[in-house]
DNA sequence: CGCGACGTTGATTTGCCTCAACGATTGTGG
DNA sequence: CCACAATCGTTGAGGCAAATCAACGTCGCG
């Protein structure tokens, strides 16, 4: 829990007293690889912040292709957030890549936890604004970019999660094929 | 200003005390068509409620091409939010397409704002959640829909902007080139 | 009226996809 | 602990959606 509650105080000062009424908001919950946090379809019940492991939420289109919205690791929330905050069945997936540990907090509680504890809604208010900045940017950057620059910006900007994640999840973050990712790759070997 | 604090009080129940606390920080502006909001590289100093008007927010690449971010019209907001936030230039130029009118709220006063009236965190909350929810949306239809499919969601989306806005502005904002939506255009046609 | 901006149309090119086949690695049951 | 299957990344051939380039008609405006 420990690591909530720094990440939370270093976007805002939050009292012991906010922890003390936080807490038992809060579902401790593990996963194992290949379990599905949701699945689209249902409603999304919980926003997800992790504390350990690795995820992926993606879309299955008609033709079976998927493609991916986010990925998730250490310190990251995630969830489905459309479906969380209306209540309308979830379009991704969360699939857990890695054995993970999240904490969770129920979409049924999240008014009462920012009319009980305001400065709650000031650090979601920071990381939906964050948010939204950058998927903007990515937005942009997806329509600007080729497919080779894509994947040599994902390289600089995630490092670490490029050697974490499975190829073909790249590619499908990136809005490639995975042979087309592995052109690339032998083109950028030489 | 009345659109304003409608557009306020339709999301979060708000007081004519907080609305006295707010109005001395809106200023009220007006532009005329063809004139910039904001120019790439400058910091974006304001968001910009649109009371009336039309306006796009764009960015510009190395080789001329350029990518429309969002569009603006009454009742939405604009700006360039990662300069506003993070005080960086601006990538994005904001440029009008009709004589406008606008309340704007400076970068600087925000956080003050934010603690004189805590509810309007809470009204920025929500937009900025929507805007990030509805960003992931366009994101994702953007990789799994071909142009022919993004022309038609964005005439049954926005059927009135289709009306007030430049067909190459529309193409930009669905990363087509002009030249292909109009051979699209003239495929629905038949 | 004449200029420039805009949308249209056609010919050609291209970045990336699709499909298919093949090693390499992983994991699983006997 | 091995054999086999499944999954994953790679490589190549061919195809397609959309881009590029270029030329033309039309409209609004100085």
């Amino acid at each position: 829990m420990e690591t909530l509650r720094a990440h939370i105080e270093q976007q805002v000062s939050f009292t012991a007293a906010d922890w003390d009424i936080l807490q038992p908001y809060l579902k401790r919950r593990t996963y194992l690889k290949r379990q599905y946090l949701l699945q689209a379809g249902d409603v999304c019940q919980y926003e997800s912040f992790i504390v350990r492991g690795c995820m992926r939420a993606f879309q299955v289109d008609a033709r079976g292709h998927e493609a991916v919205l986010q990925f998730g690791i250490e310190n990251w929330w995630i969830a489905d957030l459309n479906s969380y905050l209306t209540g309308e069945p979830a379009r991704f997936h969360v699939e857990v890549l890695e054995d993970s540990e999240v904490i969770q907090i129920d979409r049924t509680d999240l008014e009462t936890i920012y009319t009980r504890i305001p400065v709650l809604e000031s650090y979601f208010r920071r990381l939906f604004q964050k948010g939204f900045a950058a998927a903007q940017l990515r937005l942009i950057d997806m329509i600007t970019h080729s497919a080779l620059d894509r994947y040599q910006q994902f390289l600089r900007q995630y490092p670490t999660l490029s050697q974490r994640i499975p190829q073909r999840h790249i590619a499908a973050y990136l809005d490639i094929t995975p042979e087309h990712l592995s052109k690339i790759r032998q083109q950028l070997r030489s």
